[in-house]
DNA sequence: CACCTATTTGAACGGTGTCAAGATAATCTT
DNA sequence: AAGATTATCTTGACACCGTTCAAATAGGTG
């Protein structure tokens, strides 16, 4: 779309083959062994087996690299919240389901999820990532509104997705943190601890009636 | 304590008098001025004058530099907090002041807000990261059992805690979104749609009874 | 074939974190 | 008070980083 429209089956346009391609793989990669910080364009070239000049013709920045590693990341996350959404939900609620697999795939990439928040916070970066969230925004609105029973106005239902967004969101950036440590084992494991805290958390109804 | 036992009045030890010091409020100045990714040890040297290999003797690393100022973060953040939480609380309720303080805390402070969490998110870095949460932690769970008027478990008051902390969190990180501003506007103003989120947010009985 | 365009490389520039050695100034010992 | 000691700061250097630009290379087109 943006500069070679890549052939969409066996992608292997000029020298190297879906440099691109091979260069996002890399990244996460790199990113996953060595951290959100400690990620340079050379070393991500290099375990790509390219020149340190040759992701500028895919990329132009590393931001914008960084803002590609972000997206995808929003992505696959969409998948997972989507996976648990359709679940059958039995022994948790929908809501907490969702909640759990979100922090859950926080905690598998979490150099990822670092990335994925860094580029969005940049607003003017991710012109789209309305469309993302978007998905992942309705499927907890919708939980929510099945949570309620309906008799939940409109603002309400988004204040309250909002909240649980913000909520997981700190959790799954704060669940590691050693003063949890002791609940934990308190309570069983770590599962049980996250569903304690999501209890709380994606409550429906607003105090002050 | 650790190097010279700086006296306590008129600090002006050896050849700059005070450098570390200087170099913790030069790193404040640069970053709320480049933001937390554009911060260079050199920058800072620069800002407080002196040679770039001067911070050596007084941090041992640039990450270490990075410690003292989230550390000296979360003590103000902890300031911030306390005079809401003893604030007349007749608006609203104490729980929504103290969250509200908080975020606004973020807002003012944003790359000292990014720095202080990017630290504390290494837990080894962090010894004594209790002891500056507690403060601000056991403030929520006070306001938590006063706003359940006593009927509350210890476990639930600490997973309430928990919670807060993580909605909080999460939106002291993503009210800047671009997806809120609508709603912003049509609740009337950023302080309205913050005490919304948070009511929804800072509900003290986890559902199923 | 020659031509053109996209891709990749190589070398270079300024900036960065960090360290070793030397210079400088405050403190300690006598 | 004078010399020895120690802490502080500067200078210079190294490797690495992001980025750019001219040259080299290779696929597509006539």
């Amino acid at each position: 779309m943006t500069t070679t429209e890549t052939p969409l089956v066996d992608a292997k346009p000029y020298h190297h083959g879906d440099l691109r391609r091979a260069l996002l793989d890399a990244a996460e990669t790199v990113l996953e062994r060595v951290g959100p910080g400690g990620l340079s364009l050379r070393a991500v070239a290099r375990e790509a087996g390219v020149s340190p000049a040759a992701p500028y013709h895919h990329f132009k920045d590393k931001d914008e690299l960084m803002l590609a590693v972000g997206k995808m990341g929003f992505t696959k996350l969409n998948v997972a919240l989507a996976a648990a959404a359709t679940a059958r939900s039995d022994l948790g609620d929908r809501l907490s389901d969702i909640g759990l697999a979100y922090v859950e795939f926080a905690q598998d990439h979490p150099a990822t999820y670092r990335v994925m928040y860094d580029c969005a916070r940049r607003v003017d970066a991710m012109p789209d990532a309305d469309e993302h969230d978007k998905t992942g925004f309705s499927m907890v609105k919708d939980a929510i509104r099945e949570a309620a029973g309906g008799e939940i106005s409109e603002v309400d239902a988004h204040l309250a997705a909002i909240a649980a967004w913000c909520a997981v969101h700190g959790l799954a950036e704060m669940s590691g943190f050693a003063e949890f440590k002791t609940l934990k084992t308190e309570l069983g494991g770590e599962k049980e601890f996250l569903r304690g805290v999501l209890r709380h958390v994606m409550f429906t109804r607003p105090r002050h009636h």
